[in-house]
DNA sequence: ATGTCGTACTCCGTACGA
């Protein structure tokens, strides 16, 4: 006996904003999982009351004002909800929720990494010091070893790995997001933890692939300067489960968007 | 291609982060 398990990630820049179009996601794909980043919101402030409306009535927050903030909503009621804390700040960047699915637990990570700022060079950029602490961190916790449970991890990540993630490798060699140490740092991460990227899995290179176009392109889609930054990867058990995955183009272009467009992934357990 | 967003405070404009 099965189940499919649809399973969404998106960074959606404010959530009390973006309510209308998470509301079409919803519609369009009714996922069992909706995973949220940049949430920008207390969680007295949460929208929980739409969300349980629609069906969620399982929402695991890490929220505070105005920056990040990380939602985990479901169908699926929770066997357990944890958050972590990177580099000693309480700054709403993890929520990680257990499925209670029966005899098949999934663990789920929901990440929101630091953007890093504009100068890829930690001597003189805090936030670029950060982000290489935080990925620090992150491999020690996710990075030198495989789960010891069946889990997923998604978010936005913020690092556009491979060469085809970016609309040109060698103009955004320099640039944060895809700098060689930022690839080559979670590229070690994903492979010291044995994660299958799952969305390459499904859109093998050398095709491009795409989650975020900047807002401040004059047509983001006739210049179609997009990056990767949001991922699903997978631990070994998981990862000849997944159906099908799409990043969801069309949610760009969609009334107030986010810069972000939402990762829809469908596995069966 | 320093351009466009969203949030909070400085609160009907400015500063900051992304």
């Amino acid at each position: 006996m099965s189940r499919t398990l649809t399973l969404v990630t998106w960074n959606i820049n404010s959530v009390r904003l973006r309510l209308p179009i998470v509301e079409q996601l919803i519609a369009e794909r009714a996922p069992d999982v909706v995973c949220l980043q940049e949430t920008k919101c207390p969680d007295g402030n949460f929208p929980s009351a739409a969300f349980k409306k629609l069906g969620y009535e399982h929402i695991a927050l890490n929220g505070q004002k105005g920056y990040h903030g990380v939602a985990t909503l479901s169908r699926i009621p929770f066997a357990a909800t944890e958050m972590r804390a990177f580099c000693g700040k309480e700054d709403s960047r993890h929520v990680a929720v257990r499925l209670a699915l029966g005899s098949d637990e999934v663990r789920i990570h929901n990440f929101y990494v630091p953007a890093g700022g504009d100068e890829p060079d930690p001597a003189i950029n805090d936030k670029f010091a950060h982000k290489l602490s935080f990925l620090a961190e992150l491999e020690q916790w996710i990075g030198s070893g495989p789960a010891a449970e069946p889990t997923i991890v998604v978010g936005d990540l913020n690092i556009a790995p491979l060469p085809d993630d970016v609309w040109s490798h060698k103009k955004l060699i320099d640039v944060v997001s895809h700098t060689p140490i930022e690839t080559e740092t979670l590229e070690r991460i994903r492979l010291g933890g044995q994660w299958h990227d799952v969305m390459r899995q499904f859109v093998p290179v050398p095709e491009k692939l795409y989650t975020w176009w900047s807002y401040r392109a004059a047509d983001w889609s006739a210049a179609d300067k997009g990056r990767r930054l949001d991922h699903v990867w997978a631990s070994p058990g998981l990862a000849d489960r997944f159906r099908s995955m799409t990043a969801l183009r069309d949610a760009r272009g969609w009334d107030r968007p986010s810069d972000h467009v939402p990762v829809v992934v469908t596995l069966d357990l």
